[in-house]
RNA sequence: GCAGAUGUGGCGGAAUGGCAGACGCGCUAGCUUCAGGUGCUAGUGUUCGCAAGGACGUGGGGGUUCAAGUCCCCCCAUCUGCACCA
């Protein structure tokens, strides 16, 4: 037997595969179909990191595994290619995007097929492809024809570093996600997603789904959805102001209102605020903040008293007063609220710096020395007819008692907010709309698509923030298409999250270039049967994709209501001193040097075997030698094997529990535990002998996690004809995954004093016979009292004594 | 502050309420070797003991149970989201 030559090994099979198209998903749709998906990376000038593999090697092990059992398995590969680094990178470089982009691709693709990934290359594809997001433009025109895209001025977060608008999601503590620079509040124009329509049916639709627990939880928090009530104050002035608070109960202690600096009630009352000047000052001071500052600054509560209009508390007929601060945010319910200090603890600490009354309306705390929010104990008091009542029953009252009066109604509010979907940037799809002076905007006709990126000279933004699009008059300039007259096109740009919102339908389908997808792949590969990606995706590109899946269920595109049946989720890899890798720390691992010193079938046995999946775990560069030696042990374990092509007698029940074991916790994504069973049988073939059908077994099992040395090891075996990856998957029979006799634990009080032999299944009588002829358990029974005995069949005999 | 998660040997980690520490790393001793490395054999939670054997052990404190890493209550620590959302 020669050395194992891993380098050559791995070459070998991955150009055999990929000759023979193994891992083509097949277009027999008469077969079962199973679509596994990774998140599809952006391919970054830094390449690989080696968290990428982790998630990929995981469902490669799942599609290999389903490809054996004889699933038709579809386990695509593609890139989310624009984006800001590549634009920042072609900036400073002055390349075109397009081709720091393919060469970007070029590179990772190299580095992903060095690993022996089952992808179907056929079906690789990139958002950056015209081919591509001429169907991203297509599915924008249908959201905007169904009013679901609308335009609108409205504060926004400003990069001042990128120049460009962020999304509330890409704001970090303040700063810019992805250069961390500072982000400022700037007003500007932009097209935006009515994601919020589908707030309830993204929450609802949870139920159907497979999800891990924490994705769900963490979606529904934010979408965030609350139950409370509208109610109309009317002011001073005859007009109403309304508020959404989601404590009604509590109304009778409302001792003032405020609204957000922005609330449009201020110009209204403008000739009536005799200190108008300092309103607007204070509105001022709070549009010049960040994001940052005004959350940052939360300690001490500011506003200013509106002089000359007050309101009226509709259950009481008081007068209370109207102030506005910054602590109540116009992009939240009605940008009003009724202030109840008594029971809520920012309007407590407002309270008590504006020295204003404090109303305990629910007993049960004291309300002069913090804010009293406990909902489950309390009892309504000064409250008039919700006096006595719990704060449930006064919620329901009290709803009912402003609907009948014509001024409140219950309401349910989202947390959640309409999608920011521009951006000023170059690289980005075109959003495929005109502006025409007559007709107002106007989309672009399908036969029109895709609107294609022009070349330009500099892809930098301009110093008003606007694409660097916009320089380019010639392809900025042409006719409506509505009406003929000379009309602008859009210059503003898709953001990231456009391309990967839908990608996953296109992989059924990717060379079509009449249709999205047509009907037929859609119906048989629909929906995704397994997603795995990352957690920092759940909140995001999870959300928008769901919603852009809904839409399309809703127009008729998409088969089913949601994209994919289940979703989980994979940890992190840090550095080995236990923190997140990154150039600055200095701990990255560089995935090219692993598999040139250990190979392939080393790296993906050792990122299975890091751990739990879920979970984040350091990389250690010593543990990665196991898994090495392992397969050593594997590859020397076949100059042992005997003839044979039956199981032998002393591992026939190890190879039964081990198939299924394995079997069974690759589908719980449990590779860590399916490697240890592998590696504890190589142990027991070393210790008793190994026969060719026991080997075969070996082979099988470990081809999804380590394919190109079993492959080698098939091959050597002399096995003709099928590659051993399309080989059928082993099968276990339940009847013999079980010995004869267990070994059980024998208990005294508990505590374990030997362990008896038992026949399987054993009367219990002869347990406890057993258990008492043993000698250690005399021992510890002796001049004792046998009061009571438990048998758990197969598992321990107890012996209460005293 | 809110939400979620986590806490087990020197390390990564295993354990449907039923023998804690599988599997691997590391370490120790021995064999192989000119030597280094590789490979092989044995050992390896702590502690008392020459040994047989015993005691103690899953962040801390209570509880339920014949039996708790696992279930319940309280506390501590760490991590990850979100953060004035009325």
């Amino acid at each position: 037997m020669n050395r194992y030559d891993y380098k050559e090994i791995e070459a070998k099979w991955q150009k055999t595969w990929e000759e023979r198209g193994a891992f083509h998903a097949s277009e027999d749709h008469t077969k079962e179909k199973f679509y596994a998906l990774v998140e599809f990376p952006y391919p970054s000038g830094a390449g690989l990191h080696v968290g990428h593999p982790r998630s990929y090697t995981a469902l490669d092990i799942v599609a290999r595994k389903k490809r054996m059992q004889g699933y038709n398995v579809l386990y695509p590969m593609g890139w989310d290619a624009f984006g800001l680094p590549t634009e920042n990178f072609a900036i400073k470089n002055h390349i075109h995007p397009a081709v720091v982009t393919e060469r970007n691709i070029a590179r990772f693709k190299s580095q992903l097929q060095a690993l022996g990934l089952s992808f179907d290359w056929s079906r690789e594809i990139s958002t950056t492809d015209p081919r591509y997001y001429k169907w991203t433009q297509w599915i924008f025109l249908q959201l905007y024809k169904k009013g679901l895209a609308y335009k609108k001025e409205m504060a926004v977060n400003w990069c001042t570093s990128c120049k460009c608008v962020l999304a509330n999601e890409e704001v970090v503590q303040g700063v810019c996600e992805r250069c961390g620079a500072e982000v400022v509040r700037k007003t500007k124009s932009q097209w935006m997603l009515k994601i919020t329509e589908y707030a309830q049916r993204l929450i609802d639709d949870l139920d159907q789904v497979d999800y891990i627990e924490r994705v769900k939880t963490q979606q529904k928090n934010w979408i965030g959805r609350s139950t409370g009530a509208e109610v109309d104050f009317t002011t001073s002035e005859g007009d109403k102001l309304t508020v959404y608070t989601t404590r009604p109960d509590t109304l009778f202690g409302a001792t003032y209102m405020v609204i957000s600096p922005e609330h449009p009630a201020i110009e209204a009352w403008a000739d009536k605020l005799r200190n108008m000047e300092a309103v607007l000052a204070y509105r001022e001071e709070a549009a010049r903040k960040s994001d940052f500052e005004r959350t940052e600054l939360n300690k001490e509560k500011t506003g200013v008293r509106l002089d000359g209009v007050c309101a009226i508390n509709p259950v009481n007929d008081t007068e209370i007063p109207i102030f506005v601060s910054d602590y109540v945010l116009m992009s939240y319910g009605t940008g009003a609220i009724m202030a109840v200090p008594a029971h809520d603890e920012r309007d407590w600490e407002f309270a008590k710096v504006f020295d204003l009354p404090i109303i305990e309306v629910v007993k049960g705390g004291n309300v002069q020395e913090a804010a009293f929010t406990n909902v489950e104990t309390g009892e309504m008091v000064n409250s008039g007819f919700l006096n006595g009542l719990s704060v449930a029953e006064a919620k329901k009252k009290i709803v009912e008692f402003l609907t009948e009066k014509g001024v409140g109604h219950q309401k349910v509010n989202y947390k959640l907010r309409d999608w920011v979907f521009s951006r000023q940037r170059y690289w980005g799809e075109p959003i495929p709309l005109v502006y025409c002076e007559k007709c107002g905007w106007t989309p672009l006709p399908e036969d029109q698509l895709p609107l294609t990126l022009p070349e330009v000279e500099s892809y930098e933004p301009t110093e008003t923030g606007e694409s660097p699009l916009a320089k380019m008059t010639d392809w900025v300039q042409t006719v409506c298409p509505h009406c003929g007259a000379p009309a602008r096109r859009e210059t503003d740009t898709m953001p990231q999250w456009a391309g990967s919102s839908w990608y996953f339908l296109r992989y059924m389908d990717p060379h079509n270039d009449k249709e999205l997808v047509s009907r037929e792949a859609l119906e048989y590969w629909s929906p995704v049967d397994w997603y795995n990606g990352g957690m920092e995706h759940t909140t995001l590109h999870l959300l928008y994709s769901r919603f852009w899946h809904k839409f399309l269920y809703d127009i008729g595109v998409a088969p089913t209501p949601e994209p994919y049946a289940k979703r989980t989720s994979h940890g992190m890899i840090l550095g080995e001193n236990g923190e997140k890798m990154s150039k600055s720390r200095g701990n990255v691992v560089n995935p090219d040097e692993i598999i040139d010193t250990y190979g392939a079938d080393t790296m993906r046995l050792y990122e299975m075997f890091i751990g739990d999946f879920e979970k984040a775990a350091p990389w250690s560069s010593t543990s990665i030698k196991g898994c090495r030696r392992f397969l050593e042990r594997v590859w020397n374990l076949f100059d042992h094997v005997q003839p044979g092509e039956a199981y032998t007698a002393q591992h026939e029940i190890l190879l039964h529990r081990t198939i299924q074991k394995v079997g069974e916790d690759i589908e719980a994504l449990k590779h860590n535990t399916a490697i240890a069973a592998l590696m504890s049988l190589v142990n027991a073939f070393y210790e008793k002998g190994v026969n060719r059908a026991e080997y075969k077994t070996l082979l099988l099992l470990l081809n999804p996690f380590a394919p190109h040395i079993t492959e080698e090891l098939w091959a050597l075996l002399g096995e003709t004809g099928e590659i051993l990856s399309l080989q059928p998957w082993p099968q276990y029979e339940e009847s013999k995954t079980v010995e004869s006799t267990v070994e059980i634990g024998v208990q005294v009080n508990g505590k374990l004093r030997s362990t008896i032999r038992l026949p399987l299944d054993c009367e219990q009588q002869q347990a406890v016979d057993t258990a008492l002829a043993d000698e250690k358990v005399q021992n510890a029974i002796a001049g004792k009292q046998v009061v009571k005995t438990i048998v758990v069949r197969n598992k321990i005999v107890n012996l209460v004594v005293k």
